[in-house]
DNA sequence: ATTCTCTCAATACGATGTATCGCAGCAGAA
DNA sequence: TTCTGCTGCGATACATCGTATTGAGAGAAT
């Protein structure tokens, strides 16, 4: 057999290793959401057939894990932090935007424990602007309080954002004028209040929204900090 | 044909209704969680093939927005609250304890806006009792920065619980002793403030937990609504 | 050279959400 | 009373999913 006719050496694929299946799938999901990501589609891109990612996880959760510690890796601040309040808000403001980067953080987002290398790295960092200037109790405390403050107010933004777009409604139009359902609820006389919300509150951003909870929740964590009692 | 071979009426199925439906779906997430909801089996549990449903909701998705609005029924206090802060305080905790006793709602908390009939009054009485005290957009403010933490803190403590579970440890033991992931990360001396986070940090269930960062936060509230200008 | 082992991926399976389609039953007209 | 049309419901069908199983093929060992 001459040269000419010798095949493609098997096109031996590419390795194949776990960062790459773990990039696949990012870009995925950034594309299509959480639910754009199959291990068919994931293994697709990589040129190899589904069962080849056994090798490197063992069930679907694990790759959302290992998405979500990626992430992590974004979030990690690259200076270190000044004070604790710096510490605490740069992380809520580096978790928001990965949010924003990527959407289908904020469905992860507080799911499971978050125990990959780099969700570690960002503990020890936002532990460490803390341990100085209060007790390790409290330090945990407020890293939790702070923490679920930001988790929550990421997963609203994002659904909220998510609506929008669905309705092609910014919100206060769809609030406003033509949310059908909401409208006609308010309608009925039978949420005074929520409808004089809508109706007389002024329109806030997202980021504006965030921002002011945000400082509230740090002004408690600082309250708590100079009076350590609690 | 005699009375005796005459075949049953047909068993005419049970009309159901949305709320058998929901009741159903409900159910089945108890015992197996979200992902045990499926539509097939909700139908099977009514006697009904699965596009019976079809007829009452038009995506999957919709019966676990009904299936959320059923439980703000659950959360919804049946007496009026005397101020904001028993409000807002009263709301978390019921919250949590739905969730504790649907463990599936922390997986749907906060991922889509809730516009159902019960999350509206729950958003109702809410409201009404900051009215009084504050001005509507410091109100939403208050609402929204208190629910993004329980929202946050419910899934926080839901994800710990479930990571318990599947391990079979305590969060105590797990952490201390065999956690094998995390105790070899740990012991790579990377993460000294967690690690003596870890190591010396009190031990403090749950509910206190959450307490705690629930007082914080409501104290926060009660800061920016006596001096308003925020 | 031959056999054996072990790795890896193709095939297979059961389950899912939902579109489609066909039939049963009834209302009305001849 | 019989025929015809219609309507609404549910059985079947389909594409897709996560993952178990299995079979083939490469390399090592005798």
């Amino acid at each position: 057999m001459s040269v000419w006719d010798r095949p493609e050496p098997l096109a031996r694929p590419v390795p194949l290793d776990q960062e790459r299946i773990v990039a696949a799938a990012i870009a995925l999901a950034d594309e299509g959401g959480l639910d754009g990501v199959s291990l068919r589609k994931v293994a697709a891109r990589l040129n190899a057939g589904p069962m080849r990612l056994y090798g490197y996880i063992s069930t679907k959760q694990e790759l959302f894990d290992l998405m979500v510690d990626e992430v992590y890796a974004e979030i990690l601040p690259q200076e270190q932090p000044g004070d604790w309040r710096e510490a605490l808000g740069t992380l809520a403001h580096r978790t928001r935007h990965a949010a924003l980067r990527h959407e289908w953080l904020a469905d992860l987002l507080g799911g499971r424990p978050a125990l990959g290398p780099n969700a570690l790295a960002v503990g020890e960092v936002t532990l460490a602007a803390l341990e100085s200037v209060a007790g390790i109790d409290t330090a945990m405390r407020a890293v939790e309080t702070v923490g679920a403050y930001f988790t929550g107010a990421i997963r609203r933004e994002i659904a909220n954002l998510r609506a929008e777009r669905a309705t092609g409604l910014s919100k206060h139009d769809w609030q406003r004028a033509s949310g059908p359902h909401l409208t006609r609820m308010l309608a009925t006389g039978r949420f005074p209040a929520l409808a004089k919300a809508v109706h007389d509150g002024t329109d806030v951003d997202a980021e504006a929204s965030f921002e002011t909870g945000l400082d509230w929740v740090l002004d408690a964590v600082a309250a708590k900090l100079t009076r350590p009692s609690a």
